[in-house]
DNA sequence: GTAGGGATACACT
DNA sequence: GTGTATCCCTACT
Protein backbone atom coordinates (compact mmCIF):
# COMPACT_ATOMS: atom_id res chain seq x y z
CA UNK A 1 0.00 0.00 0.00
CA UNK A 2 1.67 3.21 -1.11
CA UNK A 3 -1.35 5.27 0.40
CA UNK A 4 -1.10 4.24 4.09
CA UNK A 5 0.15 7.43 6.39
CA UNK A 6 3.06 6.21 8.73
CA UNK A 7 1.50 6.15 12.32
CA UNK A 8 3.39 7.89 15.33
CA UNK A 9 4.80 5.11 16.48
CA UNK A 10 6.34 3.46 13.44
CA UNK A 11 8.81 6.78 14.33
CA UNK A 12 8.94 5.93 18.15
CA UNK A 13 11.62 3.07 17.93
CA UNK A 14 15.92 3.75 17.88
CA UNK A 15 16.71 6.28 14.66
CA UNK A 16 18.91 3.26 14.10
CA UNK A 17 15.99 1.05 13.62
CA UNK A 18 14.04 3.67 11.77
CA UNK A 19 16.14 5.02 9.08
CA UNK A 20 16.59 1.08 7.07
CA UNK A 21 12.92 1.48 7.51
CA UNK A 22 12.02 4.54 5.92
CA UNK A 23 14.02 3.48 2.68
CA UNK A 24 11.39 2.67 0.31
CA UNK A 25 8.78 4.86 1.84
CA UNK A 26 7.68 8.02 0.33
CA UNK A 27 7.45 11.54 1.17
CA UNK A 28 4.79 13.38 0.89
CA UNK A 29 4.60 17.18 0.68
CA UNK A 30 1.36 19.54 -0.44
CA UNK A 31 1.56 23.18 -0.57
CA UNK A 32 -1.20 25.56 -2.15
CA UNK A 33 -2.93 22.07 -2.52
CA UNK A 34 -0.29 20.91 -4.85
CA UNK A 35 1.72 17.96 -3.85
CA UNK A 36 5.27 16.78 -4.94
CA UNK A 37 6.45 13.43 -3.10
CA UNK A 38 9.35 10.63 -3.50
CA UNK A 39 10.65 7.93 -2.75
CA UNK A 40 13.35 7.79 0.49
CA UNK A 41 15.94 6.26 -1.25
CA UNK A 42 18.91 7.92 1.80
CA UNK A 43 18.80 8.55 5.20
CA UNK A 44 21.39 9.19 7.83
CA UNK A 45 20.25 8.14 11.61
CA UNK A 46 21.40 10.64 14.29
CA UNK A 47 21.68 10.14 17.95
CA UNK A 48 21.72 12.81 21.03
CA UNK A 49 24.50 12.79 23.91
CA UNK A 50 26.12 10.25 22.39
CA UNK A 51 26.30 11.31 18.66
CA UNK A 52 29.39 13.98 19.17
CA UNK A 53 28.24 14.02 15.57
CA UNK A 54 24.56 15.44 16.19
CA UNK A 55 23.32 18.67 16.98
CA UNK A 56 21.61 17.60 20.18
CA UNK A 57 25.28 16.08 21.24
CA UNK A 58 26.07 19.20 23.61
CA UNK A 59 22.37 19.15 25.23
CA UNK A 60 19.18 21.20 24.11
CA UNK A 61 19.07 24.76 21.99
CA UNK A 62 16.70 27.01 20.52
CA UNK A 63 17.67 25.18 17.42
CA UNK A 64 17.46 21.73 18.30
CA UNK A 65 14.34 21.44 20.36
CA UNK A 66 12.33 19.89 18.33
CA UNK A 67 15.12 17.01 18.25
CA UNK A 68 14.17 16.45 22.19
CA UNK A 69 10.10 16.26 21.18
CA UNK A 70 7.47 13.24 20.43
CA UNK A 71 8.15 10.95 17.80
CA UNK A 72 6.89 11.83 14.13
CA UNK A 73 7.69 15.54 14.41
CA UNK A 74 9.62 16.76 11.57
CA UNK A 75 13.36 18.79 12.61
CA UNK A 76 14.37 21.38 9.27
CA UNK A 77 17.41 23.31 10.41
CA UNK A 78 19.07 25.68 7.93
CA UNK A 79 22.13 25.60 7.14
CA UNK A 80 25.66 26.87 5.04
CA UNK A 81 23.87 29.59 4.69
CA UNK A 82 21.56 28.34 1.40
CA UNK A 83 19.98 25.18 2.65
CA UNK A 84 17.99 23.41 4.60
CA UNK A 85 17.76 20.06 5.70
CA UNK A 86 14.85 17.72 7.32
CA UNK A 87 15.31 15.15 10.11
CA UNK A 88 12.22 12.82 11.22
CA UNK A 89 12.52 12.87 14.99
CA UNK A 90 13.01 9.38 16.48
CA UNK A 91 13.00 7.89 19.78
CA UNK A 92 11.42 8.60 22.96
CA UNK A 93 10.39 12.54 24.10
CA UNK A 94 12.58 13.95 25.92
CA UNK A 95 15.36 11.89 24.50
CA UNK A 96 16.90 13.50 21.14
CA UNK A 97 17.63 11.67 18.34
CA UNK A 98 16.58 12.18 14.60
CA UNK A 99 17.14 10.47 10.82
CA UNK A 100 17.78 13.00 8.51
CA UNK A 101 16.39 12.37 4.71
CA UNK A 102 19.39 12.79 2.31
CA UNK A 103 17.68 11.65 -0.98
CA UNK A 104 14.80 10.85 -2.97
CA UNK A 105 13.28 9.79 -6.00
CA UNK A 106 11.13 11.57 -7.60
CA UNK A 107 7.27 10.97 -7.95
CA UNK A 108 4.64 13.16 -7.91
CA UNK A 109 4.90 16.87 -8.90
CA UNK A 110 7.80 16.70 -11.14
CA UNK A 111 7.40 19.53 -13.36
CA UNK A 112 6.73 21.11 -9.98
CA UNK A 113 9.90 20.26 -8.51
CA UNK A 114 11.62 21.44 -11.62
CA UNK A 115 10.41 24.75 -11.63
CA UNK A 116 11.08 25.10 -7.94
CA UNK A 117 15.29 23.67 -8.74
CA UNK A 118 15.52 25.70 -11.93
CA UNK A 119 16.53 22.11 -13.35
CA UNK A 120 15.33 19.81 -15.92
CA UNK A 121 17.03 16.62 -15.41
CA UNK A 122 15.41 14.43 -12.86
CA UNK A 123 18.33 13.48 -11.07
CA UNK A 124 19.25 17.32 -10.32
CA UNK A 125 16.31 17.14 -8.47
CA UNK A 126 16.27 15.73 -5.37
CA UNK A 127 19.48 14.03 -4.82
CA UNK A 128 20.32 15.10 -1.92
CA UNK A 129 19.36 17.19 1.64
CA UNK A 130 19.12 20.51 0.48
CA UNK A 131 17.82 19.53 -3.24
CA UNK A 132 15.09 17.83 -1.70
CA UNK A 133 13.93 20.62 0.67
CA UNK A 134 13.87 23.25 -2.53
CA UNK A 135 12.07 20.75 -4.97
CA UNK A 136 9.11 19.91 -2.17
CA UNK A 137 9.34 23.32 -0.41
CA UNK A 138 10.19 22.49 2.88
CA UNK A 139 11.31 24.97 4.89
CA UNK A 140 11.69 26.63 8.75
CA UNK A 141 8.01 26.66 9.04
CA UNK A 142 7.69 23.23 8.77
CA UNK A 143 10.24 22.96 11.63
CA UNK A 144 8.19 20.44 14.68
CA UNK A 145 5.21 19.55 11.78
CA UNK A 146 3.78 16.60 12.72
CA UNK A 147 4.34 13.94 9.86
CA UNK A 148 0.55 12.82 9.83
CA UNK A 149 -1.41 15.35 8.52
CA UNK A 150 -2.16 17.58 5.08
CA UNK A 151 1.25 19.81 4.72
CA UNK A 152 3.65 16.75 5.33
CA UNK A 153 3.83 13.16 5.68
CA UNK A 154 5.26 9.65 4.80
CA UNK A 155 3.62 7.19 3.68
CA UNK A 156 4.14 3.56 3.72
CA UNK A 157 5.61 3.13 -0.11
CA UNK A 158 7.37 -0.40 -0.98
CA UNK A 159 7.53 -2.35 2.11
CA UNK A 160 11.14 -1.73 3.01
CA UNK A 161 12.52 -5.16 4.11
CA UNK A 162 12.00 -6.23 0.38
CA UNK A 163 14.28 -2.65 -0.19
CA UNK A 164 18.25 -3.52 -1.11
CA UNK A 165 20.04 -1.14 0.67
CA UNK A 166 23.76 -0.42 2.31
CA UNK A 167 25.38 1.40 5.46
CA UNK A 168 28.03 3.83 4.97
CA UNK A 169 29.74 6.28 6.82
CA UNK A 170 27.44 9.70 7.03
CA UNK A 171 28.22 12.49 4.78
CA UNK A 172 29.64 15.92 5.69
CA UNK A 173 30.48 15.27 8.95
CA UNK A 174 33.69 14.98 10.77
CA UNK A 175 33.55 13.35 14.23
CA UNK A 176 32.32 9.95 14.11
CA UNK A 177 32.66 8.92 10.84
CA UNK A 178 33.75 5.56 12.07
CA UNK A 179 30.19 5.09 12.62
CA UNK A 180 27.95 2.94 9.88
CA UNK A 181 24.76 5.49 10.24
CA UNK A 182 24.21 5.80 6.55
CA UNK A 183 21.43 3.78 4.34
CA UNK A 184 20.94 3.97 0.89
CA UNK A 185 19.51 1.87 -1.50
CA UNK A 186 22.01 -0.18 -3.46
CA UNK A 187 20.43 0.11 -6.86
CA UNK A 188 18.87 3.60 -6.92
CA UNK A 189 20.34 6.50 -8.52
CA UNK A 190 19.00 8.87 -6.95
CA UNK A 191 21.48 8.92 -4.01
CA UNK A 192 23.69 11.91 -3.17
CA UNK A 193 27.23 10.89 -4.06
CA UNK A 194 29.53 12.38 -1.89
CA UNK A 195 32.31 10.03 -0.12
CA UNK A 196 30.25 6.95 -0.30
CA UNK A 197 31.94 4.03 1.04
CA UNK A 198 34.04 3.50 4.44
CA UNK A 199 35.92 6.48 6.20
C1' DG B 1 38.67 22.38 -6.93
C1' DT B 2 36.23 26.16 -4.52
C1' DA B 3 33.01 30.41 -3.80
C1' DG B 4 29.01 31.46 -1.82
C1' DG B 5 25.79 32.19 1.82
C1' DG B 6 23.56 33.06 6.64
C1' DA B 7 22.26 31.07 11.03
C1' DT B 8 24.06 29.19 15.14
C1' DA B 9 26.70 28.49 19.36
C1' DC B 10 29.94 29.74 22.32
C1' DA B 11 33.81 32.33 24.04
C1' DC B 12 34.75 36.59 25.27
C1' DT B 13 33.73 41.44 27.00
C1' DG C 1 26.20 42.48 23.46
C1' DT C 2 29.88 41.40 20.01
C1' DG C 3 33.29 38.47 17.46
C1' DT C 4 34.04 34.47 14.89
C1' DA C 5 34.58 29.54 13.72
C1' DT C 6 31.78 26.27 12.14
C1' DC C 7 28.26 24.04 9.64
C1' DC C 8 24.26 16.92 8.34
C1' DC C 9 25.69 21.72 1.01
C1' DT C 10 25.20 23.13 -3.86
C1' DA C 11 26.53 24.97 -8.19
C1' DC C 12 29.77 26.52 -10.68
C1' DT C 13 34.63 26.38 -12.90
Amino acid sequence: MTRKILPRNFYARSPLAVAPDLLGRILFRRKNGVVTSGRIVEVEAYLGSKDPASHAFRGLTPRNQVMFGPAGCAYIYFTYGNHFCMNVVTGKEGRASAVLIRALEPLDGIPTMKRRRRRSKLADLTSGPGKLTQALHIDRALNGEILIGNKLWISAGRNSSRVRWERTPRIGIREATDRLYRFAVSDSSFVSRRRVGPA
